[in-house]
DNA sequence: TATTGTTATACTCTATAACTATA
DNA sequence: TATAGTTATAGAGTATAACAATA
């Protein structure tokens, strides 16, 4: 981290790289503005994601529940009794996560867990009063939303993505060498 | 795609939602996929901005420098000058974000930091001599995907999100105010 | 007082690895 | 040995607040 001053700084170009150019000519400019447009989407992803978890605190009334918590309850709240394993696979969230997501909603006194009986290593989950009735309440608030075509929207933007994750991932070998399942 | 969230949803549901009433209890299934969707696409979100990340990587050959790391290299490679100031409003990156990783950068002996002379709170920046050949390796290895058309999904991607994003927050007020009972 | 930049913290989800208990 | 779940760590970027130094 050596700090000289050197004068390797002071030649003519001036400060014009902003984000959006449409200079089709240069080519590193034109790889410039990639760069910036995938910056830009990429915080615009991060965006997205915001606004969903935004519906989900709106939809919940608290921004104590994040839309996987959110997720948990209604899961839940569909089956009388529902095993952690079948959780995961259902919400694909992955176990390390689930378990921090659980503890914290069995904290609120929202959710319960009891060991199986007949298989010590699983966990049977239970929603409790106040779970219930916070996932009912999710549920009706969400029913306000979906007359709002935002949920419409989502779907749209999900296809989008899948669509843009996919062939991009394809086209460009990603995963190192293309050889992954 | 990785599994679905459950056999619950993935059947083509119109939305046909009735507009009207807020029957908590019969609608609730329609409801409750939609908080799925919600789930899935935030996640897909989250591996779009994955995949974008990976192409950093590719582009940089190296993992070690993030989509963000490039974003600066590049920019700073290309005006000779570079106040940090500039470069904030430029990348649009926040601060404390942007001070982290000057030091990575700085760290690994790619960026130098000089305190202006004319105005002492501010910095410039320079890119070091191996700074600058790794932006130039960057921008290389951009132009190979440049003709992929990758770029072109991100584009398209950006202006679905922003789309998203927009009309979403607009619709839902989902900026600021969040509380309803 | 306002600006530039730094530091520190907390937060989201993801990704691993290592570990327990049970089967 | 394999499975279910837990714990811990690290990573990315965001969002704050509080703070320094300078203007």
């Amino acid at each position: 981290m050596s700090k000289h001053l050197s004068d390797e700084w002071g030649k003519g170009t001036p400060n014009s790289t902003s984000p959006e150019h449409e200079t089709a000519g240069t080519t590193t400019q034109t790889e410039a503005d990639a760069l910036y447009k995938m910056a830009e989407v990429s915080r615009v992803l991060r965006s997205a994601t915001s606004t969903i978890e935004k519906l989900a605190h709106l939809v919940s009334g608290t921004s104590d529940l994040t839309l996987m918590h959110c997720l948990v309850l209604v899961h839940l709240s569909k089956a009388a009794t529902c095993k952690q394993l079948e959780l995961k696979s259902a919400t694909g969230i992955p176990p390390a996560h689930l378990t921090k997501l659980l503890d914290e909603l069995a904290h609120r006194g929202l959710v319960r867990r009891i060991r199986s009986s007949w298989d010590r290593r699983q966990i049977i989950l239970a929603l409790t009063e106040p779970g219930r009735e916070t996932a009912l309440r999710l549920l009706t608030s969400l029913h306000k939303l979906a007359d709002k075509t935002q949920l419409d929207e989502i779907e749209r933007l999900g296809s989008s993505l899948e669509h843009f994750v996919s062939t991009t991932e394809n086209d460009a070998r990603l995963d190192g060498k293309g050889e992954e399942d």
